[in-house]
DNA sequence: TAAACATATGAATAGTTGTTCATATGAGAA
DNA sequence: TTCTCATATGAACAACTATTCATATGTTTA
């Protein structure tokens, strides 16, 4: 949400024609602000492609970031900087070995949502 | 995805320690780009707080933009901006009432998707 | 210890995006 | 027709974001 207005009186229509029963009984039912915030981040971390793709890829098998970054065909530092990304939306789960660093999906909801998503792209 | 390297030679890692029996498993299964590029594109129209928001409202009631405007205390334009995204994503319909434009949800998968965002971010 | 390797991270930057403002379209009422 | 209302849309701009480059961190091996 870049830009915001400094002054309180929002012109939204002339609030005469709304239709406020309507209105009225969605407002009570509103969840609070943050919550629909979190909502956003949390989808907007399914909204780029190489995120998209690094989940496919894990979705399939436990790798490294080396792994990920021949596959998806980009460099080190790009894989490394979207995986802390899905690291932070706990997305993933990592496990150290050696050198190495092992990513893979965090839970069961995030295959979920790839294919609903796939789903609703597909019909 | 902003950045694209012009040349072709992508400097991954060394390709030497790859673990190959994975990669070469998982390069067979990768759906084909434009597949992939049109989830992130789906998930994308998720990643906005105002999209978000006029998803939940929807999820509850038909609606005019200007009771979405009411309701986001939002300008009419901001609104009618983001429901041309929701449209041309086929996340919402419409239909047209003399002047008005009432819009709604355009099939279940989207609160599927909203209630399993919400399960995620809610543990 | 030093060298090599796998990953992480900060800064810089170009592409993208959401809101605002002004205006256009389109429908009903006078 | 003209006026008003509801919605749509184009342009402009500030904020954001994903990648690259350079470098740092941390682990293993010699």
């Amino acid at each position: 949400m870049p830009y915001r207005k400094e002054d309180q009186e929002i012109e939204q229509c002339d609030f005469i024609h709304v239709h406020e029963e309507i209105v009225d009984q969605v407002m009570k039912v509103m969840p609070e602000e943050g919550q629909l915030l979190d909502l956003a981040e949390f989808f907007k971390v399914f909204g780029d492609s190489t995120r998209i793709k690094i989940l496919y890829v894990l979705s399939q098998a436990e790798m490294c970031v080396c792994d990920i970054a021949t596959l998806l065909q980009m460099g080190q530092s790009a894989i490394s900087h979207q995986l802390r990304v899905l690291k932070q939306m706990r997305l993933v789960k990592f496990r150290r070995e050696g050198k190495t660093v092992f990513y893979s999906l965090a839970d069961g909801h995030i295959q979920t949502i790839l294919a609903q998503g796939m789903e609703h792209i597909e019909e």
